[in-house]
DNA sequence: TAACGTACATTTTTT
DNA sequence: ATGTACGTTA
């Protein structure tokens, strides 16, 4: 993140124009960054003054549209670089436009300096004025668990039972407050009732608390702005002066507080540019408002709409498919997306006895496709992938690819930094840079265990807020007062001392932060109470420590890591190793894959009952927003399947298709079900067919005769080839010989999901492992190592 | 304080 | 089914 400097960037804003210019006349002799451009990306690029609205469906190009714009803003002198104000949503798109800016660029420019994330901007603003909403400009940002932790404190203070009243309740509440940017004394009454009439009031206590403690949480990174900017014209003045130039990204996805901090900065020039799709709105449970994009014409007077309808993704299968079913969306700014790519794979449509069968299929399927044995050019892993609604979905695609052994990544997921063992190293790290963490003490004064539990804490903070000081100088008091005795006194006295240590050290600067770090978590005894662990995730953990200690590399101190790590961390571990990705629709926005599966289309699964249940007409709606995303995501091929039954929760359930299913055009669509599914048994496929009779696809589907269907006949074909003992890939070869000769019955064996096991019998490449933690299962034997080469992780 | 048992819920997720 | 969060026992 580059650092600025007020002088260069009010100097710049006050330069005049004739200078300005001067790079004009070389924009308009040589603009590579136009070529390519169809004529709508052209006149989004083009068109700089005035708000515009750049609607791209999915595919359309639209970030080349938007990094064009931005090199187009400073070629043609009409912006310097800090004068351009471009906002993302993810880090990820940020480091993507960044990168593409610079390409199309070169060396001309060094970078767009205030181009980022709304938070990461919204940071660098308020570590500025942090003192008008009462913060110090050093303030901490509090994740998640800072927050409930510290609801919950101000809970049980209330005398509140929080079982009937979760803090983490009360944390989503107060979050969907921030995002309307609703302050404490500016919570509508309705809403401060929620939480058993105590919302409003505890919300007011938390907003004090963590003012006190100099923190803030991500919502208040924005609400801070904005109050800033209404309550402080002269600061708002500034930035407008300074910012001529308004970029956002993924403009639907933005909630109320964002909304009105972009109006402000936009209101004086209204150089707004906004780029975004209705159609691809799946965060509306999160706070986004499709409405910001519904009316930013009413919002910006005049406002130019330029619609990005080419799509440069996907077959027009694909794209069929996928329209037909956004159509059935009332309310659309409607797009027609069209493509010059003719032909392709229809999208497929298959049906599954149940969830199990439904994962094998798509294993087998994904095997045929990387060896091309359907006749195909093979397509590599990391060219598809399975995009579910649920998490909870991906369980049974994981069982499956490891017992075959199919390499798979998850995207999403826990977040690196989320992670217990992270957060507690990180805990040890804020202590060191600012002993007066309080938040961070309570996490590990008995972390590993000290012997100093509840009634132990308790009279430190006693002494700490009698005496008016921080947890580390109150535990300090109670010792010299003799307050402690036993085992937990002399521990706590050693955390004390380790903890004076390695802050002075971090002084000093003899050290580097790194070596730093390793003496905090080795002295304290945390890498140590890992070693011990014996459960199946403690390795893991120590790697993940390592792997925290390394990241602190591309940091000049802890410090600047803290500051960074909890807005910018994510684990984007780039693999070379081929693997098909397992992720949820919502992460896959913004990706595409030349093959995607989209498993799970049952109706309850998805649309998901829940989002229907709570948001009625508009939660459907947002479900099918979630069917386009998930479609558009295909290149070439894209399989829906769904499951006649499906185990959830433990119970059995038997399920219809998606109704999303019947929305798909026919004429976009094979059906590769086999007939034989079809009214064989009771209460199952059969019965939802004849349900949903009368609908054209099951109709088809029913009277097909799929068994001359070319997807049906290369089933066929590759079932057969399968069966007779042809080699399989190579890949499975060497699983293969490894296995056979490298493990035994008997042996302790370690497994990166299911921890430590014994083996119980070797079949081939397959093992059945008794697992300590996680029963029997079969396992490959590439996905085993022996127990005791697992346990030497060297920390 | 640790180990064990029981109750409970369980969409989607960035920063 | 499975994880977790919390209360009870030793």
């Amino acid at each position: 993140m580059s650092s600025f400097n007020d002088e260069d960037a009010f100097e710049a804003a006050s330069l005049p124009l004739s200078q300005r210019a001067m790079g004009a006349a070389m924009g308009a002799r040589a603009a590579p960054y136009l070529d390519g451009l169809n004529p709508a990306q052209r006149e989004a690029v083009e068109t700089l003054d005035g708000p515009v609205l750049m609607l791209a469906g999915a595919g359309t190009g639209k970030t080349k549209a938007l990094t064009a714009r931005i090199a187009h803003l400073l070629t043609t002198g009409s912006a310097r670089p800090n004068e351009v104000l471009a906002v993302t949503f993810t880090n990820k798109a940020a480091r993507e436009m960044k990168i593409r800016v610079g390409a199309l660029l070169g060396e001309a420019v060094e970078g767009v300096p205030w181009l980022g994330t709304f938070h990461s901007i919204c940071v660098k603003q308020l570590r500025r004025h942090a003192e008008l909403v009462g913060l110090k400009s050093n303030f901490t940002i509090l994740d998640t668990d800072d927050q409930i932790r510290l609801l919950k404190q101000l809970i049980v203070a209330e005398g509140v039972d929080d079982k009937r009243w979760p803090a983490r309740m009360l944390a989503g509440l107060i979050d969907s407050w921030k995002n309307r940017a609703w302050t404490p004394d500016a919570l509508p009454a309705s809403e401060a009732g929620a939480y058993n009439n105590l919302g409003g009031k505890i919300y007011a206590q938390y907003q004090e608390r963590l003012r006190t403690l100099n923190a803030c949480d991500f919502g208040d990174l924005l609400l801070h702005m904005v109050t800033i900017f209404q309550k402080h014209p002269d600061v708002l003045d500034q930035y407008q002066r300074w910012f001529r130039y308004i970029l956002v990204d993924e403009y639907q996805d933005t909630n109320v507080a964002q909304y009105m901090w972009l109006r402000l900065l936009a209101a004086s020039h209204k150089n707004i540019c906004c780029v975004g799709d209705d159609d691809q709105s799946i965060y509306g449970w999160r706070g986004a408002e499709v409405g910001n994009i519904l009316r930013f014409e009413k919002d910006f007077e005049g406002a130019k709409i330029v619609k990005l309808e080419q799509n440069y993704r996907s077959t027009e299968h694909i794209l069929g498919a996928a329209s037909g079913i956004i159509a059935g969306n009332k309310g659309r700014l409607g797009k027609t997306l069209f493509t010059e790519a003719k032909g392709g794979e229809k999208v497929r449509l298959i049906g599954h006895w149940d969830g199990e069968e439904e994962a094998r299929w798509i294993g087998d399927e994904i095997e045929a496709m990387q060896s091309g044995t359907r006749g195909m050019k093979p397509i590599g892993l990391n060219q598809m992938a399975i995009l579910v609604r649920a998490s909870h979905q991906m369980r049974s695609f994981e069982d499956r690819f490891l017992t075959i052994g199919l390499p798979y990544r998850v995207i999403g997921g826990p977040r690196f930094y989320e992670r217990l063992e992270v957060r507690d190293a990180m805990a040890y790290f804020r202590l060191i840079t600012s002993p007066a963490d309080d938040l961070a003490f309570e996490r590990i004064v008995n972390t590993p265990k000290r012997g100093l539990g509840d009634k132990a804490v308790q009279k430190i903070q006693v002494m700490a807020r009698s005496n008016g000081v921080s947890l580390l100088d109150g535990a300090r008091l109670l010792l010299e007062a003799k307050g402690l005795g036993g085992k937990g006194a002399v521990e706590l006295a050693k955390l004390v001392d380790g903890l004076d240590r390695w802050g002075a050290a971090a002084r000093i600067g003899d050290m580097s932060h790194i070596e730093i770090a390793e003496m905090a978590l080795e002295e304290s005894g945390y890498t140590e109470m890992w070693q011990n662990d014996k459960t199946p995730e403690a390795p893991g953990r120590l790697d993940n420590l390592k792997e925290l200690v390394k990241a602190l590399e591309q940091f000049e101190n802890l410090q600047g890591f803290l500051e960074h790590i909890a807005l910018v961390m994510d684990n984007d571990s780039e693999d070379a190793t081929e693997k098909v990705s397992i992720m949820t629709l919502h992460a896959a926005k913004g990706l595409e894959f030349p093959a995607v599966f989209l498993p799970g289309w049952e109706d309850g699964l998805f649309p998901s009952q829940r989002s229907m249940d709570e948001s009625g007409l508009k939660g459907l709606e947002e479900e099918r927003r979630l069917a386009y995303v998930g479609i558009t995501r295909a290149e070439e091929l894209c399989t829906i399947s769904f499951a006649g039954n499906r185990r959830v929760y433990g119970q059995w359930q038997s399920a219809l298709p998606s109704r999303f299913v019947d929305e798909l055009p026919e004429r976009h669509v094979e059906i590769l079900t086999p007939p034989g599914l079809y009214g064989h048994q009771a209460s199952t496929v059969g019965d939802m067919m004849d349900a949903l009779g009368g609908s054209d696809l099951h109709e088809a589907a029913a009277k097909a005769n799929v068994y001359n269907s070319p997807g049906w006949r290369r089933l066929q074909e590759r079932q057969s080839s399968r069966g007779m003992s042809q080699p399989r890939e190579s890949k499975n070869m060497v699983i293969d010989a490894q296995a056979v000769s490298s493990f035994i019955v008997g042996e302790r064996v370690f497994h990166q999901k299911f921890g430590y096991g014994e083996i119980m019998a070797v079949e081939g490449d397959k093992l059945d492992v008794s697992f300590d933690k996680a029963g029997d299962k079969k396992v490959v034997g590439k996905f085993l190592v022996s127990a005791d080469s697992a346990g030497d992780v060297p920390f």
